[in-house]
DNA sequence: AATCGTCATGTAAACGTTTACATTTTAGCT
DNA sequence: AGCTAAAATGTAAACGTTTACATGACGATT
């Protein structure tokens, strides 16, 4: 057990040296007699010295963590970007710092006020944020990587994934299997991502002048309760439609269990589809089609971006990276008579 | 966007105070006249200043950050213990800082360095962590609570998991419906939570006088691939168990997918149960029985500890908490001839 | 012996904030 | 107006580290 207290004054006096001394070995200097080292790194293990990262980042302006703002920290979705953003930044000499805004905006500003000074660059993923508050909260300096932010601004790199062609695709395969009466649960009013995949479902409809029934349209909070909940109110409509797309993958989880609670069976008796193809997506039963987002790869390319400033490889204008999605078809979704499968493969291959 | 360069002096200067009453209108002394914080906080706002959490913390000797140290970030386990640490650190002044060790003994003690001097204090759930190490690294003063480390040492509050018991009860409630054939995958060799759960296994058939069969136990990693892959296996016996159990959801799931893609149905082929049950079970077709740990409260739990700690409000000994776990009987297990309904009830309500 | 250059080490200031104690200002009373 | 006490504000030191520049020691050369 260590006490607090001890500091590099304690270990410059009990080694004999000066602070800058045991500074300089601490810090792996040239500028040390290997005897000399020798006898402070002793006194340091001996006396179980470790900076104080507060006197450090002081004096140089460091901090060596990365920080990571989510909307929400719920499932698998967001561990597998906390995941992709931990691979990459091992072995970096920095450390992730995870937070998370609640989707309030209050919170949000309350995380970057927090982050501020301790990280030394930040990757925000947060529909809800305002490119207003990161310019008051955030130093000009540090280095802001927005992921699916929706937010153009030259100041900040960004990261966003095709969420309306993912809808928009995944609707016309529905169309390609014959499905046209096809449900939707979305993601929350004021959530960008779900707006944006809406679009491609309702573009989708048009493109293939199929019909628009706005009440097949539910909402949902990406969660699975609420997924169950909206299955079981499809389920209960007078002209049932023959599909759910979900908007995330823990609603069309929980639109599973609603299906499988009414005693109906996928695909036989409605098709289900969901949207990230988060990891348990595959071992379900049936294996769930899924709208593909590479995840873990938003995550460390998210954190690599946030280097590349850091180590000033990367100077001037702020880069958008649009992220494509693609579909993960599996045993979910029915095709229904009168379609071919040359159709299908069109689509996959796009 | 703000400059990191403006400090308290400039804040003065353009106010015309002292530094120490910017100090006081930030830290909301009432010692100040309401007319000159009207205009010490029309400065801050205007140049958008906000205090250095490095300059704070080296004087203040408090970071208000909590740390959570977790064996892994991957998928709904980790994720709820987070959320019930989130939800518990919400609107108490602190922010919660997420690490992964990654199970690994030189991860644990970077992880623990890294935190060390940025947290207030520190929850660690990590199986493979030493008492030696955290007394070497962490001061005396900085309140750790331990979660399912089992480590028994008087510094440090802990909260155990009985995974034993959760394990030995699942056993018998399997052997209530019939199973004697009961394979396990098993959470790793040196996964002090798997040698738990597997006493608790093998403590169930001595009780019941059931032969245990070693080729019955399997290896997995606690993921949904590691569970996949073992199932594959299982499915291969010569003599088919009737039962899989699995030391986690995870795997559960895996396993799940495994039995689909053998064209086996669950529960009428082979039934399937799990430890943790972590939300998305109740959802799974069908509905995955379990081993149910409080996991969102296990996070609240322990962060509770810490603030207890932190706060004076619990002072001497350390306290150990055991944590009971219960069985979640949902649908993914078939009775099979030759056992009355009452010894179901009877373990349950145990 | 004196001088010069290199290496190793030490001294002092800086970083930005908080706060104990000193000083000034204000309000109320005589 | 003068005095007192309380309120408000200011000064200076502290916190623990890094590092620019100063200093001292040593070896080589003339």
């Amino acid at each position: 057990m260590t006490d607090i207290r001890s500091s590099i004054i304690d270990v410059a006096k009990k080694a004999g040296v000066s602070i800058a001394t045991v500074s300089r070995v601490l810090n792996e200097s040239d500028k040390v007699k290997p005897e000399t080292r020798e006898i402070v790194l002793a006194v340091i293990n001996e006396m179980k010295y470790a900076p104080s990262p507060a006197a450090r980042g002081l004096i140089m302006r460091k901090t060596e963590a990365i920080g990571l703002l989510l909307p929400d920290l719920h499932g698998e979705f967001f561990s597998e970007i906390i995941r992709g953003a931990d691979a990459t930044i091992q072995h970096q000499g920095y450390h992730l710092i995870v937070s998370s805004s609640h989707n309030d905006p209050k919170e949000i500003e309350a995380a970057l006020r927090f982050m501020r000074g301790r990280v030394d660059g930040l990757v925000v993923m947060s529909p809800q944020v305002e490119s207003e508050l990161l310019l008051d909260t955030l130093p000009k300096s540090l280095p802001v990587v927005l992921l699916n932010c929706h937010i153009n601004n030259p100041h900040f790199d960004t990261i966003v994934t095709d969420g309306f062609g993912g809808a928009r695709d995944m609707v016309s395969y529905l169309f390609s299997l014959g499905h046209t009466r096809i449900a939707v649960v979305k993601g929350g009013e004021n959530n960008i991502e779900s707006q944006e995949r809406l679009r491609g479902y309702r573009s989708a409809f048009a493109t293939h002048g199929v019909p628009l029934n706005k009440a097949y349209e539910f909402d949902g909070d990406f969660t699975e309760a609420s997924g169950f909940e909206a299955a079981r109110e499809i389920l209960e409509l007078e002209e049932r439609p023959s599909a759910i797309f979900t908007f995330n993958d823990s609603m069309a989880i929980g639109a599973i269990g609603a299906i499988r609670d009414a005693g109906l069976r996928i695909p036989n008796d409605i098709s289900v589809c969901g949207f990230d193809d988060i990891p348990v997506a595959k071992y379900l039963s049936p294996s769930l089609t899924s709208v593909h987002v590479p995840i873990h790869e938003l995550g460390a390319m998210a954190i690599s971006r946030v280097f590349d400033r850091l180590h000033k490889r990367t100077k001037g204008d702020a880069a958008h990276i649009f992220v494509p999605t693609t579909l993960s078809i599996r045993n979910s979704c029915k095709k229904l008579n009168g379609k071919s499968t040359q159709e299908k493969e069109m689509i996959i291959l796009r």
